[in-house]
DNA sequence: TCTCAAAGAGAATGAACATTCGTTTTTCAA
DNA sequence: TTGAAAAACGAATGTTCATTCTCTTTGAGA
């Protein structure tokens, strides 16, 4: 009985999302046609049926691997706990978290901030996948919040700062950057970083 | 000859402009239908064609008056060149843009933040809604530059920033602030103005 | 080698949709 | 009041597209 293994099931499915994301960056997920997809994928279309229910199906397999890694990169800039190591400056954890952004999109071969876009933009009107992408949201968040606190604990905050609200803002860089990247085009890790610098060095004497 | 005014015919565009913006918070472009649009605006599908080319059409206007007014009420937190006024600390000036979005949205009655991310995502694919969303963004960062010119100037930010890097990461606040009101759904004006706060304030020690 | 269940292919299907078109209604200059 | 031109209407049209269905190929186990 010629059935697939589960392993040779995973990496179709993977090779037709990769298909279906090189259609998205051109044409947003409901401009691209199956058709598309199917062509795309080398596949035909009942092959891609019988690994995805619907273009839905596939819709949701993308929203669900989207920015996954990136909470986990944060987690990487954060001295272990009881360590003596201090915390990266902001400037230097916004640089990382960027270029890991830039690397990360290098790596998959796919232009992640159009992609991200496209995700961002379904999870604002379809709740099934706000639903799948917010927990990866909330793990970023989350992230940012431990590294405020540790960098409270390195003395790069003040101590009475609230981490929480320092983790909005460090999150709220992110797509900021990736938005820029779209209608701009100029921004980069490090001259976005060294605006932060700017920013926090604060009315500081030059030399 | 019974001819419409060109007031009259900006009256029914913005008539259904707003019927289509009530859509897209639903929907967003691709899934709102022609049917929908016609309905909620109350006239019929031949009416809205005599004011509109056709569905892109309408989609390029909104694009058009998209975040129209957010440069200008940012220029309006830059003091007069040459006058003795200080200008706000950044975390003010943040907190006063995020503010006037919601103001704005109130005012309009849509859900700003769900209909900007659509407008990127579109932009981020199609090229001729990218050009005529482009200016706009460069007029936001053009106004924050300015406002960084002039925090250097109050001695607010160190003399030897670079306003336009600093530009990028107040720019970048704004749709921070928005995709994590859609994803999250918590941040508001003063929390976020806080975070920068804390972050800003640097190791101070407390009173 | 033979069998048969599952995978793969791609044409066929039917629903959904943007736009048009023929008709009716409204408007206003004469 | 009237007539003609424009606007409004909404059913009809033709296309596009996701999905299904039937047929063919494949390959593991007997």
């Amino acid at each position: 009985m010629p059935k697939i293994s589960d392993e040779h099931r995973a990496e179709k499915r993977q090779q037709i999302i990769a298909a279906m994301l090189r259609c998205v960056e051109r044409d947003g997920f409901h401009k691209t046609t199956m058709a598309a997809v199917v062509e795309e994928s080398g596949l035909s279309a009942g092959s891609v049926y019988t690994y995805f229910r619907g273009k839905n199906d596939i819709i949701r397999a993308i929203a669900e691997s989207g920015l996954t890694g990136i909470s986990a990169a944060i987690q990487r800039l954060i001295p272990e706990k009881g360590s003596d190591q201090t915390a990266p400056p902001p400037e230097q954890a916004i640089e990382a978290a960027t270029q890991h952004l830039l690397d990360l999109a290098e790596h998959l071969g796919v232009d992640l901030p159009r992609i991200a876009m496209q995700t961002w933009a379904e999870a604002a009107r379809d709740p099934e996948i706000h639903a799948v992408m917010a927990p990866e949201a909330r793990r970023i968040r989350a992230s940012w919040r431990t590294y405020a606190e540790s960098a409270i604990d390195s003395g790069l905050v003040r101590s009475d700062a609230d981490p929480e609200r320092i983790a909005m803002v460090l999150t709220g860089l992110l797509p900021g950057f990736i938005l820029q990247r779209i209608m701009l085009g100029d921004v980069t890790p490090k001259v976005y970083a060294a605006g932060l610098a700017d920013l926090l060095s604060g009315p500081g004497v030059v030399r």
